[in-house]
DNA sequence: TTGTAAGCGTTATCAT
DNA sequence: ATGATAACGCTTACAA
């Protein structure tokens, strides 16, 4: 169908492997021949045969996302500044949401070795990872907004993610130093594998700051039995609902995300409630919308920009050989006005 | 590296062809050594390698996603959809942001060739497509949320639309009825292609129901001059002040999007305003925030599943030899209270 | 029903 | 500095 190394060696008078030469820079041609080359290729449009480049190299210039929560707002962000970090490198993305399969990271693998990836960054999720399978996935992987934990080796794989816990912290000590003394924290429910992950270190961290302030760990305030499966807005608001009936009291909330802080928000507001006179309320992640939102919402920013580029970065760095390495932001407290001090 | 086909065919003991037929039903084996093979496979963990097939068969069993506007939240649920289908008929996803490229089709071409791709789906934007263009892509394209208008052959390409114009229509046609007369539109400005696109589309929708009710189209409201580069919603908020500085007199405002509609609802808030008493607001598309906003907002609800559903179906039939075809659906109006007849 | 062998379009090794 | 040529792992005639 397409034109093909062999044709531009034909056109140019030169064999294919000066061809080669010239359009991967890999050997030294004369400038004389090089012009002739280009010449070749550009009045012929040619495009070098990826499939082709890919079965020799065992490299295919693609790199996976692979995500489970995809219809999080702020992951859409992640995913589009790697993309065009990804892209402005040359390589392809290949998107894969992994919310079906039991064990995603056999799905990586699998797709890894099909696709002849080069590289996978694994966005949020609770995936269960261990030695072995990153070693069997046999290429560089970046988790993002998640750690696997203390228990893999951390040389096996790279990490960027937000100091959950201590945002989960300081999110609820300015809350209780606000004078709030019934705090709700609304999140996915902790999970029961031994994995670190962002809705237990939040969580953790909430915790720290009601222990730390002698107040106690309500289970009422954070535990909302089974909620809905559907978007972070309806769980947010489901449990609000429920936070609410048994809390009448309760005078601020913490979020785990502003997908849930606005079903939350949503349902103060429908029971009544006002922002920030009767409630408080904090979400996280910073995604633009709570700053639309009516009214605007106090959230912990993360900066999405940088830990994408980051995520990039290393995983390139990874692909040339480098070293694996475990950066952690910090999410900054976004102030805009949903959160008052309790009056008594 | 990994376990490859001869593998396969060392360990059950049979030639290469015989396993290549097993893995790909492509011709009569016998059920015994059928089981042989798929013994090896099993117990080797052996997966086909891409590369190699693709090369043979030029066809990578990857379908791209181009888009654009890549922010819109609308776009991102139908991407996600798109994927899940994809990944159903054992496809994978590749994301373009073609944001940056002048002439994004020439992108894609490029892609196309560069990765033996097997289909495009194009979301929104304004693409400039060309009879030659379509051609030179040389795989099966489907436009999704746009069209390439009547100059171009509707043979060479499929689309999935929405009935925009009638939509704007529609939607205009109800704050008329409801008795508003100073009605703004807020959109990404009036294209200078002729292209046919979505925001050109509702807009002359919008000016359909204006004149048919004897209604003048007020250049002050909708044309508010350049707007700031952002977001939907930082564009919409910009957009609302400055159509009330221009109409403080105006009551009723109908929004491209959700995103500019949102912000377009902040914006009134923060200008003192009531909704829906002092001022009626549509958005579009049918995202679910517009549900949790405060207050939820009315809007022409896109049948998001569907039109993906249909992009994907439509894509693989064409990849299968089918012909193109040409989908509308009707966009449906959900209304929240954010409008309200107004009281002379 | 099965195996042999010839490519697919590259890259890379080796002579020249 | 350049050009044959042998892989890479697979599919697919064609032979057996």
């Amino acid at each position: 169908m397409g034109v093909t190394i062999r044709d531009i060696a034909k056109i140019s008078g030169v064999g294919i492997s000066t061809v080669s030469r010239v359009l991967n820079r890999s050997g030294p041609v004369s400038s004389e021949t090089r012009e002739k080359v280009l010449q070749a290729v550009q009045s012929t449009n040619y495009i070098p045969n990826n499939s082709a480049r890919s079965l020799k190299t065992a490299s295919s210039r693609n790199i996976a996302i692979l995500t489970k929560t995809i219809t999080n707002p702020f992951f859409h962000k992640l995913i589009r500044i790697i993309e065009h970090e990804v892209d402005l490198r040359g390589y392809s993305v290949i998107l894969q949401d992994a919310s079906g399969a039991a064990d995603e990271i056999d799905s990586a693998i699998e797709l890894a070795q099909d696709r002849n990836l080069c590289g996978v960054i694994i966005i949020g999720g609770k995936f269960s990872y261990s030695k072995e399978s990153l070693v069997q996935l046999g290429i560089p992987c970046v988790l993002l907004t998640v750690s696997a934990g203390d228990t893999v080796d951390k040389a096996l794989y790279s990490s960027v993610i937000i100091n959950d816990e201590e945002a989960g912290f300081q999110a609820t000590k300015q809350l209780i130093e606000m004078g709030h003394r019934k705090i709700g924290f609304v999140y996915h429910g902790q999970s029961d594998t031994a994995q670190e992950n962002p809705n237990d270190l939040r969580f953790y961290g909430y915790c720290r700051a009601l222990r730390e302030s002698g107040l106690p760990v309500d289970p009422t305030l954070h535990d909302f039995g089974n909620l809905i499966a559907g978007s972070g807005y309806a769980v947010g608001y489901e449990a609000m609902q429920k936070l609410y009936a048994a809390n009448p009291d309760v005078t601020a909330v913490f979020c785990f995300s502003d997908e849930l802080a606005i079903g939350v928000a949503k349902a103060a507001l429908s029971l009544g409630l006002k922002i920030p006179d009767d409630i408080s309320i904090i979400g996280f992640d910073g995604t633009e919308i709570m700053e639309y939102f009516n009214p605007s919402l106090d959230t912990l920013y993360q900066p999405a920009d940088q830990m994408a580029l980051t995520a990039v970065e290393t995983l390139f760095h990874m692909m040339q050989g480098g070293e694996s390495s475990h950066t952690v932001f910090n999410a900054v407290l976004l102030k805009r006005g949903s959160c008052k001090p309790r009056l008594r």
